[in-house]
DNA sequence: GCATTTACGTTATAATATAACACTTCGGTG
DNA sequence: CACCGAAGTGTTATATTATAACGTAAATGC
């Protein structure tokens, strides 16, 4: 039986599906402190809970947080499309980069465990409105 | 004409290039003591700077920086394999990732400027000596 | 029921990174 | 050469991100 999330975890993941954006701890924080919640390291256990689960992911290069978006995130191999200007993001599951990264690692004598993979740039509407 | 690097940048390319595994801002000032470095701005200033001339790579995922393995890398999209047990490290430049990560952000609509890409695992030798 | 594990709330602190200020050094360029 | 501006320096202070440690409480498994 797969067990249900607890209060605090629900508030986390909620909270970061209605967010348009990746958000830190700290802003999170921020926004649950109506809902009771104090002090960091209660964000932080609900995140360690929620990534290990598979439910969110952490976008390592900038310290934040976005939910999956996939309906159940086995994939321990991701990638993320972050632009620049809105900070919009993408999760991006493809069997084809999985396979080179695999490879590549494989190369360098190694099995992929976890991996990370983010890239930044403008999306098409902020590279529209550029100066 | 190229400018040189300052004393303090040299320092801390130095120190990483000698160091066997990704450093730390903090250790690397912890070293830098004994020539003189005294606080945080010094180092962060350095490597700041190193890694706008493509001279060293920060690892997003351990805060930790390392020496470019490339005499002069200009490709700002490489790829580390990180091993778990020992924190080898390396760069990896693929002709053909490159091209899967230009394409997986087209898919995107977002043209790549930057990215990271950071694989974990066990190296040969680690594996061999697991529990 | 009772033991074990997991989560909770809380205080304190560790680790990572930058702001801001006054001063210096170095390359141009008039 | 003399001046200017850009870049670097040293320093203090502080912001941001993350975890240690403690005692309590709830839930899970047998």
């Amino acid at each position: 039986m797969s067990k249900s999330l607890t209060k605090n975890q629900i508030l986390v993941l909620d909270t970061l599906k209605a967010a348009p954006k990746p958000q830190t701890a700290y802003s999170l924080l921020e926004q649950l402190k109506e809902h009771g919640l104090k002090a960091p390291p209660q964000i932080y256990r609900a995140l360690g809970k929620l990534l290990a689960l598979g439910l969110i992911h952490k976008l390592e290069s900038i310290n934040s947080f976005v939910a999956c978006q996939h309906s159940d995130c086995a994939h321990q191999i991701a990638g993320f499309v972050i632009c620049d200007g809105c900070d919009q993001v993408s999760e991006i599951i493809d069997d084809n980069l999985e396979l080179q990264i695999h490879s590549v690692a494989k190369t360098a004598g190694l099995v992929p465990k976890k991996s990370t993979m983010e890239i930044y740039g403008l999306c098409r509407s902020c590279k529209g409105s550029e100066a």
